[in-house]
RNA sequence: CGCGGAAUAGAGCAGUCUGGUAGCUCGUCGGGCUCAUAACCCGAAGGUCAUUGGUUCAAAUCCUUUUUCCGCAA
């Protein structure tokens, strides 16, 4: 078949590697160069530089739902557009140039978690499994009919970096089987329940802040769902500081939530609203990432200290 | 040149403001204690104080060049 890519991140380079492999790439549409890190460079989305290697024609436009990106793909006339973690919404107009639709590739289980941070929400959440689900696009944000699901389950411990390299393959994997469905006429439509359906906003700092009136377990699962990106955050005597790796424990205490109430080799053991929970990996202002074992030997950390504060 | 911080022993840090003997906690090595140990005691090795130039009798410390790292903001 004849495909359009629509994607930006890591997430969406395998299954563009997939496309290339077993189809023909006419296209690849991903988003413009931003300013990015610490100076001003201008970096190029990883879309991009693997569409660069492969030599495909690229296009970055700002804005897709432009009269002039619809007589583009026009033109193009794919037979399919496949899009993973685009960053823009595709009009009906656009949706309704290829033939054979326009396919989707998302990190969960809809409709469950529909939205930008579906990876994230899932163990934030507790969630004992999640998967990828490929699926017709709608006008809609991820309501479209969706065609093949495979589910992977979720560790106790598992963090958000262990599951997304789990899923990355996955997502490839299953677009591979839907675009080959699709190709053969064999792609099924299953419609979403909306009743089931959950949303997973974006990220941002305000819900990164962890609350220690939380119970030992949500905070466990904010923590290891944010790491390492966009990483959980308490404060530290008014530094702010980020907490990568936490441990649950069997004790118990009266303590205000966010206490520190042992400081060893093992981490720092913090009160919270339900239960205590051992902080292992944190890292402090112009520190990097520390085992707490590491990190004691040159902060003093003070046992009474109330993080959040 | 978006804003700010940092670079000191293998690791994590103090010392810098106020220039004057290179320090702490670990780790490593040797010895001791112990039924034994990641525990405890004694001892040792290990530094061009990131880099360039300057000020000074004297620079980890003050001024300056470059590089790298971190936080914020995007």
């Amino acid at each position: 078949m004849k495909i359009v890519f629509m994607g930006t991140p890591d997430f969406a380079v395998p299954c563009l590697d997939i496309c290339y492999e077993n189809h023909e790439v006419i296209g690849v549409f991903t988003q413009p160069d931003r300013p990015k890190g610490r100076g001003k460079k201008l970096a190029a989305p990883p879309v991009k530089e693997k569409a660069l290697k492969y030599g495909l024609d690229i296009y970055q436009p700002e804005k897709l739902k432009t009269p002039e990106m619809v007589t583009l793909l026009k033109e193009l006339a794919p037979d399919c557009i496949v899009v993973v973690a685009y960053g823009q919404l595709l009009s009906k107009e656009i949706l309704d140039i290829p033939e054979r639709g326009c396919v989707n590739v998302h990190a969960s289980l809809l409709p469950k978690y529909r939205g930008a941070s579906p990876i994230n929400w899932c163990i934030v959440q507790g969630e004992k499994e999640t998967g990828i689900t490929t699926m017709y696009m709608d006008v809609g944000l991820d309501t479209g009919d969706m065609i093949h699901k495979d589910v992977v389950s979720i560790g106790d411990d598992m963090s958000f970096e262990e599951l997304y390299m789990a899923l990355l393959p996955m997502g490839a994997q299953v677009l591979a089987k839907t675009l080959d469905a699709i190709e053969n006429g064999s792609a099924p439509r299953i419609a979403q329940n909306d009743e089931e359906s959950s949303y997973a906003p974006l990220l941002n700092k305000q819900n990164t802040m962890i609350d220690w009136h939380k119970s030992a377990g949500q905070i466990h699962n904010h923590i290891r769902g944010l790491n390492p990106i966009p990483v959980a955050l308490t404060t530290y005597e008014g530094d702010r500081i980020k907490i990568f790796v936490s441990e649950l424990t069997d004790m118990k205490t009266e303590q205000t939530p966010g206490t520190i109430i042992n400081v060893s080799k093992s981490g720092l053991d913090v009160a919270t609203g339900d239960g205590v929970l051992r902080l292992k990996e944190v890292q402090f202002p112009n520190g990097k990432r520390l085992a707490v074992s590491q990190l004691i030997l040159g902060h003093n950390i003070e046992i009474g200290i109330v993080l959040g504060q």
